[in-house]
DNA sequence: ACAATTAGCTTAATCGATTAAAGCATATTT
DNA sequence: AAATATGCTTTAATCGATTAAGCTAATTGT
């Protein structure tokens, strides 16, 4: 490995102290009052020697990282792993490297990643925390560590978030439905204390205040279990015309189920997904399915927590989302 | 933001150098031969003011960040994010750090993506390699800096890698399909100098000495339109009664064409996989495919380029994949 | 012409941990 | 009694960059 060029290469070459090349190279030409001739030849031998400013010194000293950890709640959930992807992307051009960890749902992983990325001393925090975890949450912000939650957030913590429209979409994705004549309609959720969720259920709610309708909530650790019972009470029982589920997780698992046991989607039963999957494009019929502004629900989290990073100021955001009626491409 | 707690810290409050505090808590007591009430003390003391060692500074000291670096070549095909999800867990037992990068199978990318990842001082890399990116391999390997390779490698670049035995599974299952009476097949790859991609077309080959076959070639970067015009050909002109896709991507996005246009699987013709895809699911009967062992890929890759790490010696391993004919289970 | 500025540069402390080398008792050997 | 060893601890340099403060000589103001 060869040894790297440090300012101090740079100094002893041309003769001059390290703070020069400090105040040159870091673009404080200014503060320093260094001669212009000076300063040309230090970036002059700055490229020659292809210097590479060493991060971790400067992190040392400035007590800066620029790394941001990102904690989605589900990493093989191609939702957020769209979200990583551009969070990533958006936080290069800030110069900002991502770390990215995933809680699979569990307040106790976030837990240990938010310690161990608080350790590697992030700069800041981009989180869509799991049920329940109002207290890490509170906990980074009571750090004053910069955070902005994404998809999720708590209605009762102070802190910058960027969400969906939830209620919204979900209100106006069911009521096309009803504009399509069903007049009896099932959703299902998961059983979770968190915003988004409480918001997609009230948006269904509201959409179906004149019409029949049935609320089912599967609890996630169970969901294999509970969803088949539940979609088999739903068809035997209640005998929905329509189904609203109010995940991407739920939309593809359920219409696994249906399309398994022979359910024609919508001749015997039709469905309104929340959020985008591939599995769509296997059925005949387009899936009605809320779609949601990921790139830009991870842009703008980028954009708000770099903000926060220089700022203090909190920033929430609510964007809105798609209703998807009928696009099908070929492919 | 509360001041954090260092060496110096607990070595004030007891009355000790900064030095016996550091050989305890590193675990050196006895190289730096200390005193054992010193050592519970110090231990002591550390625990009271919840002391965590500042991981930027033991950085720039020892030069380790502790930080590995993992490129895929895709991030939003599912067969990379579990590949990420399992280097990340797996990493973090060793107490290291992962930060992911995409190349999106290009060159380009990888290359920007490595100099950051340099930059930011890595302590190794775990690289699935995009097509003709044998020089940024060599040019990591000539910087000393330790590499394995994952799912893809370079014949003639000597590096360690972990692989699946493309050539032997995929030999195995067209050899299942011939089994099962199909004899004109054709095999649908991208276009690549991949050894990976030589390897199971080279499969496909041995098996299929015997019978009628056709092997086609997309490239990637048009994917959308050569893969329907491909099987256009394979339907009306080769008139194949079994298509082997090459990869997960390609099988997707062939049985989403076949399934649009209402060709029937397997009755009209039937299709062998190479990976999984949760698609397969929404099929009546089962899809055969050869289930690669991601997380076993994953975690090899992980303990190789941590042993890389501390001692100098490359491994090289071929990991077996698994031929799935009928597994199929009720959500 | 003499004080006050200012331009240009250096000194040195600092971030927090590591570690070779040295220091200083006390104990053991010769 | 001198020499050596042993046990415990400190000193101080180091990693590489940042930055407040200080210094000198040239320039400006009055």
């Amino acid at each position: 490995m060869v040894k790297k060029v440090s300012l101090k290469d740079i100094a002893l070459k041309i003769g001059v102290s390290t703070a020069l090349v400090s105040y040159v190279l870091s673009g404080n030409e200014e503060k320093g009052r260094v001669g212009k001739e000076t300063a040309e030849k230090i970036r002059q031998v700055a490229k020659e020697l292809n210097y590479q400013p060493n991060h971790i010194a400067k992190s040392l000293k400035t007590g800066k990282t620029n790394t941001i950890g990102l904690i989605v709640a589900d990493i093989s959930n191609p939702f957020f792993a769209s979200i990583a992807r551009a969070v990533e992307d958006e936080s290069g051009k800030y110069g900002l490297t991502t770390i990215i960890g995933s809680s699979d749902e569990s307040t106790e992983k976030l837990k240990n990643l938010v310690e161990v990325f608080i350790k590697r001393q992030v700069d800041g925090f981009i989180i869509s925390p799991p049920d329940h975890s109002e207290e890490i949450i509170e906990y980074i912000i009571s750090l004053g560590i910069p955070i902005c939650l994404i998809d999720r957030h708590f209605d009762h913590v102070n802190s910058s978030y960027v969400v969906t429209d939830n209620k919204e979409s979900m209100q106006n994705a069911v009521s096309h439905l009803l504009g399509m004549g069903y007049k009896n309609l099932a959703f299902i959720a998961y059983n979770s204390t968190l915003q988004h969720m409480k918001d997609r259920e009230q948006g269904f709610l509201d959409a179906t205040s004149e019409i029949y309708s049935q609320v089912y909530k599967i609890n996630f650790s169970k969901q294999h279990d509970e969803l088949a019972s539940t979609i088999e009470v739903i068809l035997n029982e209640q005998k929905a015309d329509a189904i609203v589920f109010a995940t991407n997780t739920l939309s593809v698992a359920g219409l696994k189920y249906l399309t398994q046991h022979e359910v024609k989607i919508p001749q015997d039963l039709n469905v309104m997904c929340f959020d985008f999957s591939e599995v769509y494009d296997f059925f005949y019929h387009p899936i009605i399915h809320v779609k949601q502004p990921i790139e830009q629900l991870a842009k703008e989290s980028v954009t708000i927590l770099f903000n926060q990073m220089k700022e203090e100021h909190l920033q929430q955001l609510v964007l809105n989302s798609e209703l998807i009626t009928k696009t099908r491409v070929m492919v």
